[in-house]
RNA sequence: GGCGGCAUAGCCAAGUGGCUAAGGCACGGGUUUGCAAAACCCGCAUCCCCGGUUCGAAUCCGGGUGCCGCCUCCA
């Protein structure tokens, strides 16, 4: 089956062709570095990282970007709001610390997170800190085509009554967003609906020179900037959270559009909000989650990413605690067969596999793909998925069968990324104490003491230590 | 007010005109185990309401009800 997604632009799920055939270009909007990412931030991460792998196990040449925003659109003032709630930015404040060392730690907590729910390191990660000169470039063109003005002591305005098919990609119409935009305090701009390329600002954290000013880039000049110089006026896939919408990529077709020949972005793929116990993600109600969040709860980068990828993206996910808790027994268990497979099937060949298995195999991996052509149906794919399991896990599967199985599960984790990922929390190991209570217990059993081994198994447990009695030997795991 | 989306079992969630409506979690029963845990097996829904189109609809159309998102810097 061909691949095909949603277009945002066409409102319509199309037939996905890259503008050069064998070759995909995407460019992702990435975070805004002034805080933990949340799990809201990390889906539509994820989202991008999906693509990037189903373009990469379809062969095409993938050249990813995405973007670090690290202007601060933070005032002197949001620092004073802020302050209440975020220790480091408090800290810069008091401290006098500078805005960009702010930008960085956060940055790095990004990319750890990054890595630990095992998104593929895009190609390219341009900061827009880096970038004004590429802005105020395309801020001149736009100004010398028509398409923007300068107003003295404010800043520049990008003027979209110059470009009729602004509303486009939002569905909306010039008219309806006439009528309905909200009273402007500053009446220096033309129309209400213009919005800043260049803002004068002089409680900005962050200032550049330009020719309209000492100021600070727009919000949106930055992708459009970025996006050029990394992949070209004209690309393939563009992604972000569905906020993004309108204004921002509104505002960015817009942009690029008019600065210049060419298309722009010709897929825009977005992914909805995810809800926390079915509403607005919230700090009051205790219901915002950031990645380290959860990780602090104990749980593995690969269980948090299965929870985020397996509803699909175009659906308002609804996170809970308990959902995420009962994924991870579900990724157990995949995981608990990918190991075992990997060790009976090391020594044989796909290809020497029973017919029956090879024949049921390439239909299971052929439904996978089809799932995951589809739009991204990951759910779909992961029925696949857990149904093959099932049938691997209880079948006696010969050394070849086994490395057929696991050829399966490791093609669809090519994708998922859950089943063969490493644990992300540091395995801590026995104290003496619980070493001692192991061996303890084993002496007692050894002696046919039930009643003082499972005293002491449930010491272990108390101790968030869970005993397994196997075949061969004793293990033992930690929980919270 | 404008634009858009969603309603499938206790919970999460696929399915977009046609075999017995995927899958996961939970739950019940069972195999295994000293007992557990883990693993494995079995069971568990006619798709928000009303009307229509059709030989046939969870899937298409109309109406209703409920929920949600966006509307200038929140993914």
């Amino acid at each position: 089956m061909a691949l095909r997604f949603y277009n945002t632009l066409s409102h319509s799920l199309e037939e996905f062709t890259p503008g050069q055939a064998g070759e995909v270009r995407m460019y992702n909007c990435g975070p805004t570095v002034y805080s933990d990412p949340h799990i809201g931030n990390m889906r539509s991460f994820l989202l991008a990282d999906l693509l990037r792998r189903v373009f990469d196990q379809r062969g095409f040449r993938t050249t990813q970007v995405m973007n670090i925003t690290d202007v601060g659109h933070l005032t002197v003032d949001d620092v004073a709001d802020a302050a209440g709630e975020d220790k480091l930015e408090k800290m810069a404040r008091a401290e006098g610390i500078d805005p960009y060392e702010i930008a960085r730690r956060y940055e790095e907590v990004f990319f750890e997170n990054l890595d630990i729910l095992g998104a593929r390191r895009a190609h390219e990660y341009p900061r827009a800190t880096e970038h004004v000169a590429e802005m105020i470039t395309m801020i001149e063109a736009l100004i010398e085509k028509g398409h923007a003005y300068q107003v003295d002591g404010v800043g520049v305005y990008f003027r979209v009554r110059s470009f009729p098919e602004y509303g486009r990609l939002s569905g909306n119409t010039l008219e309806d967003l006439d009528a309905g935009a909200r009273i402007e305090v500053d009446d220096r701009k033309e129309s209400p609906l213009d919005f800043a390329l260049w803002k004068i600002d002089e409680k900005h954290l962050m200032q550049w020179d330009s020719p309209f000013g000492r100021g600070f880039p727009g919000w949106h000049i930055e992708c459009s900037a970025m996006s050029e110089k990394y992949l070209g006026r004209t690309f393939d896939v563009h992604t972000g959270g569905e906020d993004n919408i309108f204004p921002h990529h509104e505002c960015e077709r817009a942009q690029s559009l008019c600065s210049g020949d060419g298309e722009f972005a010709r897929f825009w793929v977005h992914a909805r909000h995810l809800l926390v116990d079915g509403a607005k993600m919230s700090k009051s109600k205790g219901s915002f989650f950031t990645i380290n969040d959860l990780l602090a709860r104990g749980f593995e980068g690969y269980e948090i990413r299965y929870t985020l990828i397996s509803p699909h993206y175009r659906q308002p996910m609804n996170f809970t605690l308990d959902g995420l808790e009962g994924d991870r027994k579900a990724v157990a268990r995949l995981r608990a067969l990918g190991e075992r497979l990997r060790g009976e099937g090391a020594s044989g060949a796909p290809a020497s596999a029973s017919a029956e298995w090879r024949e049921r195999l390439e239909a299971a991996q052929a439904q996978f793909d089809a799932c995951l052509d589809d739009d991204l149906n990951v759910s779909g794919g992961l029925g696949v998925v857990h149904e093959t399991a099932k049938a691997l896990g209880r079948g006696e599967l010969g050394p070849d069968e086994a490395a057929a199985g696991l050829a399966f599960l490791e093609h669809a984790d090519a994708i998922l990324g859950v089943i063969f990922a490493e644990s992300s929390q540091v395995e801590e190991g026995l104290s003496p104490e619980e070493q001692e209570l192991l061996e303890a217990r084993g002496a007692a059993r050894e002696a046919r003491d039930w009643a003082r081994s499972d005293e002491l198994r449930d010491a272990l447990l108390a101790r968030g230590i869970v005993i397994k009695d196997g075949a061969d030997g004793v293990t033992w795991e930690r929980r919270r």
